[in-house]
This record gives structure tokens, C-alpha cells and sequence, in this order.
DNA sequence: AATGAATGAGAGTTCATTCAT
DNA sequence: AATGAATGAACTCTCATTCAT
């Protein structure tokens, strides 16, 4: 109401739709032509704004894709957490988790954050240097293990199974990942690594 | 032990040992730093020679990670072939390709080759643009589809889950470009691919 | 006048002077050193900016270049139209084309471009690689064919000498080498240096 | 026949042919590319010899160009001494040295040397800097103005065109890009354009 | 004498980032 | 707030030259 509360309101609108605007177009990019191929000049062309604008909003190329991260993993664990609270077993939180990550409304968004992932240069920069995106993605993992020990005591998944192998097989399906991180992380041999991810394949696949 | 032959013999081999040197210390810099923050000025200060003599070796920075590849991918096709005939069956050759792919002694190199492959950006460089590796990863491809199909005939795998989908998922368990790729190749809907990964997922990691 | 306009068209101004002396600064350079022996750093070092300055205007060290050839071979096609449709005698045409070529204020450019078509590996990548420069080129060869040959129905011009022996002549008699031997080990001015040589090639190409 | 002597000067032959045979293929090979496109590689890998071996013979690329140039300029040289003491008229004699100058034998490797010369850049580098070459320049130079001022003094020549003029006209008519284009392009002989060309050149230089 | 592997300075080019307007 | 010209460090790649063999 006040009249210059009000115009501040609208522009603080206006900046948060293009800073949306410029996330949502960086994303596209990103996902065509990778975090190197991209460029600042590209996205702020795509826009339809000048580079210094870009910058205005977000104070790296770093930061950017960043943000684009923080966003999707943001939506992420929000929605872990609803299926989390719900009353369904185990099995059906899993599967209702890879149904939204692999979903088609989110999987576009989902694809970027994998990709980027998936290279060890961009995970260190990212996962690594960015505290807030290892946070998340910690609370991610520690949903999941969660759910997955849930269900062994429940007497669905297999307890011999470890749930840190379960983790990364799941994570398998859709990140490449998952193997480094069971053997890195968790000191597990590459051997084991291999017997209990083949465990699973196999019994996956089997006939009957 | 002839003279004249041994200066040339020695010269070759020195400088195979040098080329093996330098794809060595570049599959190292490649795994810690990734395709894009690795400069050939690092490569070779490592080895300690200078930037030219890279060049002597590998006329581009392409051509080297191409040889790396190229190294590795000839290796795991011909050990898939020594595996195809033998008189295993289905279950046990796919078994032995994955302790192979996975094994403590290739498996350094299959990381990398792994990692370069999910980046999207790169793969369109190499499995795109150098035919060869177009063509031992298609051949790969037939060799594991074959095996796949044998083991379906044999009642040994499920018939009714489509054998692009056993191999996806296969990669799946160490690759990441498994979805898309039945997404874009075979034409299938997220939700398809979902499905069937979903299934052979459940199923391997279910009690009983 | 309107504040509004003034921005852009300064800026716009600035902008095509800035770049109208970094063609001026390589001209100079290039005719100094030469297409190879000038570097991108120097010629913005004497311009006093950077490097990367000069590639706002110029995507390449060639495009560059061909910018220069262009300006001029454009000036110089325009010339010629302008005294093709005039009413004078084929051999008055001639004589007036030959002055502007040599005029002092166009020659500086004009022994660039033939400084640099004398040299069968720039000319490859300039002539042939650049259709609008080989355009040019071809429609000025054409403009003065035509003069010619009206020299010979006229009368003016010897017959049995080929068209094309005398274009070539022609051309010949303007290359640089010659003329800025005489300019500068001769102390002949450019005039002097035009008027002698033209008298040699019309009392060469003349009837009888 | 002294056996010490023997081996020596069939060394030094050898070494004498295979020096001629670098200065051979160099030149072709300057003649293809030009200079700056032209590397010691490519010469050495043509003649079937190493690097190296080049540099046992020239000391640079420098030295090596230059010594094509010497070589032609000091057959020139003496093939004109010869004609000057030739008892025909001053036109014959220039029209003699003409022959030669675009005769087939000489004409391919005089090419190479206008070619050469008509880069201000090279011309530096070989005529500045290479005494010995700026010496013969300069009595090549000498005593083709001496033969025009024997045809001014016989009433041959134009009395009123400088004699300066005459000469720089002389070899802008012999310039390659001309003939070239006259060769290549409209399929006339070199000596066809030599002799329109000629015809052109002592016409316009005739006295009255 | 002959080799050719090694060098390293220097080229053209790109692009994230800054800052005067 | 928005611009986009300017920067300059860093990159890949080339090649004349050297020198141990």
C-alpha cells in the first residue's frame, strides 16, 4: 500500500521472474551443451539481456549453475520428505521417490542435475566447494537410508544387502556415480562392490 | 642382437615407453581433473617433458584421450569376445563381463572411460566423431545383446522385459547414459524405461 | 538531438572509430611486416588495446585482413563504375582508372592489396576462400576487359595484342614493387612515377 | 687417386648433390606454398632425408632460401655479363635478357625468386639482410641501365623517359603474378606472353 | 654423417569477469 | 538497473632449431 513499498515489491517481482527466467534458459543450455561448451554470452543472448546483467543476479558462472542445483535439489528433498511422512511401506516410498525423480515434470531439470554429476571436475566444483548443495545432498542420502533400512526391518528388502550398496544401486539406475562413492566412501573393496551390484542385477533379471 | 636392428628396436621402444608414459600420467590428470581442466601443459610437466613432445605422440588433445579410450575399449572388446566363446552360459558370460569391466586391474581405466562418457558434451566428441569408437562401442553393444538374447532362449533371463532394457540396465549399474539412451534410440517413454528399471531394481533387491 | 538516440548512436560512433583504427593501425603493420610477421598482440598494442579487444571487431586475424582488402576493393569498384559511365575515350578511361590507383591518397591501401595478391598463399586464402573479395576482383576484371576491347573497336588500342595480355600488363605496371622503388630509391614522386609508366603502357598498347 | 684424397672428394660430391638436391625440392616446394607455409619438414621428408640433415648443409631457413636465390641470381648475373658483351643493339640485348629471364629453363625458378621478392617481408629478410644478394641485385641493376642508356645514346630508346623508369618498367612486366594468371588461367604459353608482353614493354619504350 | 626426438617461444583464439557509462 | 566494450589469463597447437645418439 504504501506507495513506495509498493514499486519496490514490483521489482523485487520483476528481478525474481528474470532471475527464474535466467535459471530456466542457463538450464537449457546446459543441458544441450555441458557446463564447458556454455557460455555466459549465450545464455544472457537466449534471454534476450546483456552479459553485465547475468551477473548482476549471480556473481559466477559457478554461481549460477549452482543455483540451478540448489533449485532442483531443493524440490528434491522437499518432496522426499512429503513421501517420507506418508503411510506407505517402504517399498512403495521408494518407488513413489524414483517415480518423481525419473517423472516426466521433473526429470528434464533431474537429467541437468545427473550430467553435471556425473563429472568428477563439476562435482568437486559443485558438491564439493558448494556447501549448501552437500548439505542436501546429504540429507537426500540420509532419507533414502532411512527408508531402505525401514524396509528391511519390515522384512521387505533383503537385510544381507547392505543399505549403503542398496543407496548406490539406486542412485546406479540413474547415476553413474554410484560405484565411486561405495568404494571411496565406504571402503568397500571393488570386489564386494561388484558381487553385491551384480546380486542385484542379476536377481533383477532373472527369469521367475 | 643384431646391431643394426637393435638402435631402431631401442628407439621404438623408447618411445612407446614415452607414449605409454604420457597416456599414463593423461589418464591420471583426466581422472582427477576432468576433460576440460586438464591442459596439455600439465600433462607434460608431469611427465616431465615439454608441451611439444605431447605432440609429437598425439596430434591433438582429442586424438590423446581418444587413444586412452581407444586403448580400453580394445582391451574390454576383445576380453567380451574371449568370454562370448566360451561354453559358459548366458548368466555366467555376463557375469565374467562384469568382473571384467569391473576388475580392480581395468577398472581404474574403465572410470575414466566411464566419466568421459557421461558427460554428453564429450561423448558427442569422441563416440561421434572418431569412428573407431563408434565402432567397438556398437560392437560391444551386439556382442552384449546377443548374449542377453542367448540367455532368454535358454529360459535363463525374462523374456518379457526387452533386451535394450537388460542392457541398459546393465550399463546402468556403471554408466549413466543408459536412459537416455533408450529414450532417444528405442523411442521409449520415460515412463516405459521407468517401468522396467523399476522392475528389474524391485526385483534384484527384494527378500526371498 | 534526442537524449534518447545519443547513447546508441555515440556509442555506435565509438565504436566504428575504434574500429576504423584498428584497420588503419593493421594496415600500417601489414604493410610494415607483412601478413605473417604481424601478430594480433601487436597491432593492439599499437592501437593501445588488448587483444581481446580487437576480436570484438574482427572474428579472425583473416577476417581482419579481408576487411581491409575489402573496403578497398569496394572503393576502388565503385571508382571504376563511376568512370565507366563517364563520356570519355577508352584510353582516357584507362588513363583515368591508372591516376586513381595511383592517386597518393589511395595507393597506401592499394599496395597492401597488391602486396598481399602477390604472394600465391595469400592469395589463395583471400581471393578464394573470400567469395565477396573474388567477387570484387572478377567484376573489376570484367569493368576493364570491356574498356579495353571498346579501346580496340575504336581504334585506340592494337589489335592483335590479346585483351587479356594487355589487363595483365596493365595490373603489372601498377604492382608495387616497381613503383616503390622508385619512390623510395629514386626519389620520384608517385605522380611522376604514374605518369611515366602509364606513357610506356598506352604508347605499349596503342594502335599502329 | 690418391686413396685418401679419393673418398674425400666423392664425400664431397656426394655432399655437393645432395645439397643441390635440397635447394631443388625446396624450391618446389616454395613455389607450392610459399615461404611462411613451407616447413623444413615437409623439404626434408620430399628429399627422403632427416631434419637434421638440412641443417648440416644451412644453417637456417633463412640461409637455405637465400641460397636458391644466389644460385639463380648468379646464373642471371653472368648470363647477362654474357649478353653484354654481345655485339647486338641495346633492344637486342634487352630483348635477349628477356628470353632468358622468362625462357622455360630459367622461367620456374625465376618465379619463385619475384614471388619472393615481392614480399615486403622477404625482401627484407633476403635482400637486406643477405649481402651478398643485395650485391648481385645491384649489378644486375647496373648493367641492365647501362644497356638503356646505350639505347638512349643510339637513339633506340626514349630519350625522355628516365632511364630508372625504364628498368622498374622492365620488371614489372616480368613480375610472375601477371603471367601467372596469363598461364594458368587463359592457357597461354609462357613464351606467347613473353612475347605480347615484350611487344608491349619496346613499343612503349621505343624512341619517338 | 645422419638422425629425429625434444624443445620452447610464440601464434591465434576464447571467455569469465569487470566497470565506465 | 542495465549495458556491452574491454580485459587478460589461459588455452591448444606449430615449427625452426638443437643435440644426444
Amino acid at each position: 500500500m504504501h506507495p513506495l513499498t509498493a514499486p519496490h515489491s514490483l521489482k523485487e517481482k520483476q528481478r525474481q521472474e528474470r532471475e527464474a527466467l535466467i535459471l530456466q534458459v542457463a538450464q537449457e543450455v546446459l543441458m544441450e551443451k555441458g557446463y564447458y561448451e556454455t557460455s555466459i554470452d549465450e545464455i544472457a543472448a537466449r534471454v534476450g539481456i546483456s552479459k553485465g546483467t547475468v551477473y548482476l543476479h549471480f556473481s559466477s558462472k559457478e554461481d549460477l549453475v549452482a543455483a540451478i542445483f540448489e533449485r532442483d535439489m531443493q524440490k528434491l528433498v522437499e518432496r522426499v520428505e512429503t513421501i517420507l511422512s506418508s503411510a506407505l511401506t517402504a517399498r512403495e516410498k521408494m518407488e513413489a521417490i524414483l517415480q518423481f525423480m525419473c517423472g516426466s515434470l521433473f526429470n528434464q531439470r533431474m537429467q541437468l542435475l545427473y550430467s553435471l554429476s556425473n563429472s568428477a571436475e563439476l562435482r568437486r566444483t559443485f558438491l564439493e566447494k558448494k556447501a549448501c548443495l552437500r548439505d542436501m545432498w546429504e540429507q537426500l542420502s540420509a532419507r533414502l537410508t532411512s527408508v531402505l533400512e525401514e524396509g528391511k526391518a519390515a522384512g521387505e528388502f533383503e537385510r544381507t544387502i547392505p543399505t549403503v550398496v542398496m543407496l548406490s544401486a539406486f542412485f546406479s539406475l540413474l547415476l553413474p556415480r554410484g560405484r565411486e562413492r561405495l568404494m571411496i566412501e565406504e571402503q568397500m573393496s571393488i570386489e564386494e562392490a561388484t558381487k553385491y551390484l551384480g546380486r542385484i542385477y542379476f536377481k533383477g533379471i532373472a527369469a521367475n
